[in-house]
DNA sequence: ATGAAAGCGCTAACAC
DNA sequence: GTGTTAGCGCTTTCAT
């Protein structure tokens, strides 16, 4: 029977169904970048597991500002739920998810008031741990390279940062912004270090992610021929793959993709099962990881 | 009018739309691997061009053996048009999406009488480029590290590798095989390298992709204190972002994802909109990019 | 022009 | 259990 089916080259047609059993299983996905590796890392667990529960990824990738417009079509679909990654909604668009029911959450990125589930490392406490290695190793002139300001994960990890500095009576003896982007790195990283002597630059620097990291090593290195852990210890944030590679070697925070995936995922498929008003704030924790590109500076 | 609608919550049904209009707007894109930076660079700007002719992407992360599960749940969702970027499905499948009338592109990928589309770069032209250079510029021990060994890409360079060699009557010195994995081509850099006096090893390495080419060149400078391209010149193939770092600065074939992706929407665009019988196979020609990690022997 | 009816392919509810 | 019917939300056709 099933056979003949087959043989006579039917095929059921998961719109149809869709429409009647009010489940696309379809989930829309949006991401705000994906130059850092981090979120090819995402992307790919997020597919194998939604994959395996019978879910569908319609993928977008889209600007900060075009979210709500890409939202919008992806209403249109009907999906059974949202997953928003190194992006943010309009509250307008979150109300609507939440009045609709479609369960929404936030990757790595958080907002205050937003009807919505979040899942994010622990970025204050990230912040926390760099700003206190850095000073147990006796850096003074200690520099933060931000990402995009305006952004949880930028804003928590900076303070959390600053917060340890402090209270190893220290402040940011620099700042500058790098957007996330790997050529605003390579500026800012230009402009803290280019034409500095030894007292007037840097130590340290606390770059707001890997992504980043990598382009101030590579500014450090070989525009301005600085050694680094010797003339500047540099420490970045996610602990993507190419942190550990030889050329690198570069200590950072972990931020762990598969748990964070894993929850978001559950989040998803239980709210999906059962809506609810309640929403999750998951945050997960992760560690400082020590490795060659920062120093101890001899007491 | 449409005013009162949307203060009305309305919102149009997709999935009804694409019941009766027999176009549900959806591309299927299946992705072999993400590993290389090449994939995500493809899948950002196919996300952009599909966004802009108003169809919308589903994703799937395959494993090479499961192609074919997945493309049948691809093909119940009535998805106007498939995409496979490294990654090829059988030819019964191929049969029977030709069948149904829907168009599928290979992507960097082509096989001998399957009836699709297929893009690629010229393979066998950037191989022939690589043999070339290395023999002119004086190299007589060179290794070839390839890829997925049955990957149409991988034979296709190697094939054009290994005759501009022998046009110089030059021979292949060694042969390791990476499958276009990162750890897979740091086994092979130790098999072909360590541990053997200088005129035993190669005094250059084509890599058969750059992901690829970064390992082998940790491998040889951090773990055997090997110079590249002092001791060893090393060449790559796609010209992905991070082959123009400084810190490989990596002497590469092109491919080029932008006109690559560009040729493959417009044919999929096309044999929706008119079915076709005939199938398109673009090649995208690339040229060589002479850096830093190749060097030139004094005769 | 505006409106009613039929149907896309499926599932759920109700019959028999 | 097997069969029939209604309806998911839309578009297209045909009538008014």
């Amino acid at each position: 029977m099933l056979n003949a089916a087959k043989a006579l080259g039917y095929r059921p047609n998961a719109l149809a169904r869709s429409l009647t059993k009010r489940n696309s299983h379809l989930i829309g996905v949006v991401l705000g970048y994906m130059d850092n590796t981090f979120y090819t890392q995402v992307l790919k667990l997020l597919s194998q597991r939604l994959q395996s529960e019978g879910y569908h990824l319609m993928l977008f990738l889209s600007d900060p500002g075009d979210v709500d417009n890409v939202l919008h079509q992806i209403l249109q679909y009907r999906v059974a739920g949202i997953l928003l990654a190194s992006a943010t909604l309009s509250s307008d668009l979150a109300n609507e998810c939440e009045a609709i029911g479609i369960p929404v959450v936030l990757f790595n990125r958080s907002v205050r008031g937003m009807p919505t589930n979040t899942v994010t490392s622990d970025n204050y406490k990230g912040g926390r741990l760099v700003g206190k290695f850095l000073a147990d190793c006796g850096h003074t002139r200690i520099a933060y390279i931000a990402g995009a300001p305006d952004s949880s994960t930028n804003k928590e990890r900076q303070a959390g940062f600053l917060e340890a500095l402090a209270e190893h009576g220290l402040k940011c003896f620099a700042y500058a912004e790098g957007n996330y982007q790997f050529e605003g790195a390579t500026r800012a990283a230009r402009d803290l270090f280019s034409g500095k002597r030894k007292n007037a630059r840097p130590d340290a620097v606390f770059v707001a992610n890997d992504h980043m990291a990598l382009a101030v090593m590579d500014v450090l290195r070989f525009e301005l021929s600085l050694k680094v852990p010797e003339d500047v210890s540099v420490i970045g944030y996610d602990n993507v793959t190419q942190a550990a590679w030889p050329t690198y070697d570069l200590t950072t925070v972990e931020q762990r993709a598969s748990p964070m995936v894993q929850a978001s995922v559950d989040i998803l498929l239980d709210q999906i099962k059962n809506p609810r008003l309640q929403h999750n704030h998951v945050v997960i924790p992760g560690d400082l990881i020590v490795r060659g590109s920062t120093r101890k500076i001899p007491s």
